[in-house]
DNA sequence: TAAAAATACTCCATAGGTATTTTAT
DNA sequence: ATAAAATACCTATGGAGTATTTTTA
């Protein structure tokens, strides 16, 4: 399971369409493709219902997306502090007493 | 940011040693290395003191630890209850209304 | 017919390994 | 002198693209 894959994922599940997801994301549509069938392969379930016209989320997928959303929400919130060590003074990092 | 470079990540901080953390994880010492520098490039941060006999967290890697550990616990928790959906009953995924 | 997804293929980047060198005690 | 981390190097896998085919309405 990889980070991109779950924001491709997300924005397949948004759009209900790997072509628009892909626009969105600036990937090429069968990279989208492929990303979510590794995805699919890394969890051992199908995520997507294909067999009609409108795409669906299968059961698995519906139970995935929370979770996909909260680690994506996280990795920013990740990013964004590790920014702010660089603004905050951190003379010797080796002196900080882990908080508890 | 990739989630295999976090459990690596972890793993360093735990052990504060490479070698040791690739070790445990079945990873050349070389690649613990190559994984931890391509994650402080995402970053934009280094997370290692290196300079002294003693590893140590910088200010980035303390911030960074708790998402990380975080992230790590939410990709088990997926995959426990996406494989959950296979023993649950789904008849017909597209059938399934899409919660609000 | 027309759209969207899947597939075939190509290319290149990178992940991982082994072996070696550098560094810090 | 000795651990440990960094580096150099090599290989193979896979990620991303373009172009094409299949599928479904």
């Amino acid at each position: 399971m990889q980070i991109q894959q779950l924001r491709a994922f997300r924005e397949v599940a948004r759009e209900l369409s790997f072509t628009r997801a892909a626009r969105n994301l600036h990937y090429a549509q069968s990279s989208v493709t492929a990303q979510i069938k590794s995805l699919e392969e890394a969890m051992g379930a199908v995520l997507f219902d294909r067999s009609r016209r409108q795409l669906a989320l299968t059961e698995a997928g519906l139970r995935l997306l929370p979770h996909a959303e909260r680690i994506i929400e996280i990795t920013e919130a990740a990013h964004r502090d590790v920014a702010r060590a660089k603004e905050a003074g951190c003379p010797r990092p080796a002196a900080r007493r882990i908080p508890a």
